[in-house]
DNA sequence: CCTTCTATCTTTAGGAA
DNA sequence: GTTCCTAAAGATAGAAG
């Protein structure tokens, strides 16, 4: 078995799949690891256009920081009313159907970013944290923690089974 | 040599600190695997008191210009003005023929994507998440987090350290 | 698709200089 | 603290079921 991989795109399909599950599993267990063992704090936010949700870990929270970022950007800003909005994308989505051409690697990172911008979105990530209002949403927020955690746990049992 | 280590934290300050180095510049090099490999968006933030600065990856600015420069990759911004004028799709019809099974392809994504918003739209997740007292939350979520991630791993992980 | 196996490559704990 | 070393542990590519 020649297991020896060149540091490059994957461009067969299977085989991406693959190396990314394993690769993710690995990223998530090595957190953990470094964590654990230093005591520190550490998050990590994985994009993929061929997963449903991003790999987050350890939780929304620890990445809302990351996420942040990005918002600080004005392109950011601007584009990003523009583009997640459902109905737009299903207006663009009946377009792609009759006569849309991309190419496959734009194409791959237009799906990753709308799926960005429709977290940003859907976590409103504040642009400012400093200026956030600490009210008491906590009972509400830590119920959905728990149905993401509960998700997140499902996808994962059902699939390993040991 | 035995170099099995118990996950716990590590107590000697100098195999800790030693640790540290080592695992969060395997960390940040696994990142860089995955995201060249599968072509992904991923970042990292660890924070370490020990350390002055957070460790991030890649650079936020190394993300920002990367997403940035996608935003105004000309061809994205020319299709964009192609779908408004009817005329010119028209003209292009017989080449996009040619792509007719990577249309179906991309479409086929898009409509992943679309079914992710409303597998989101579930969750129900109200548009103030970011409205939360990070001090109460975070650490209380993020050990949550991290007994659920490491009960994940242990079962898939026929080696045990505990 | 998903799991399991395993040869092979990579990471790293603990020393030593 | 830093860098190098190396045995052992861990991760994983590819194949097979």
């Amino acid at each position: 078995m020649g297991k020896k991989v060149k540091l490059a795109f994957i461009t067969r399909d299977t085989a991406r799949k693959a190396t990314y599950k394993k690769r993710v599993k690995g990223l998530m267990k090595k957190l953990n690891e470094i964590t654990t063992l230093c005591e520190i704090k550490a998050c990590a936010i994985v994009f993929n256009p061929e997963d449903l949700e991003p790999q987050i870990w350890p939780s929304i929270q620890g990445v809302q920081s990351v996420l942040t970022q990005f918002l600080h950007v004005p392109e950011f800003v601007r584009h990003r009313k523009m583009l997640n909005h459902e109905s737009y994308l299903k207006e663009k989505t009946q377009k792609l159907n009759e006569k849309l051409k991309k190419q496959m690697k734009e194409n791959r990172e237009m799906k990753m970013i709308l799926q960005m911008y429709h977290y940003l979105e859907k976590w409103n990530i504040p642009e400012d944290l400093s200026i956030v209002d600490h009210n008491d949403l906590t009972c509400v927020i830590d119920e959905k923690m728990k149905e993401i955690n509960m998700k997140m746990m499902e996808m994962d049992i059902n699939d390993q089974r040991v």
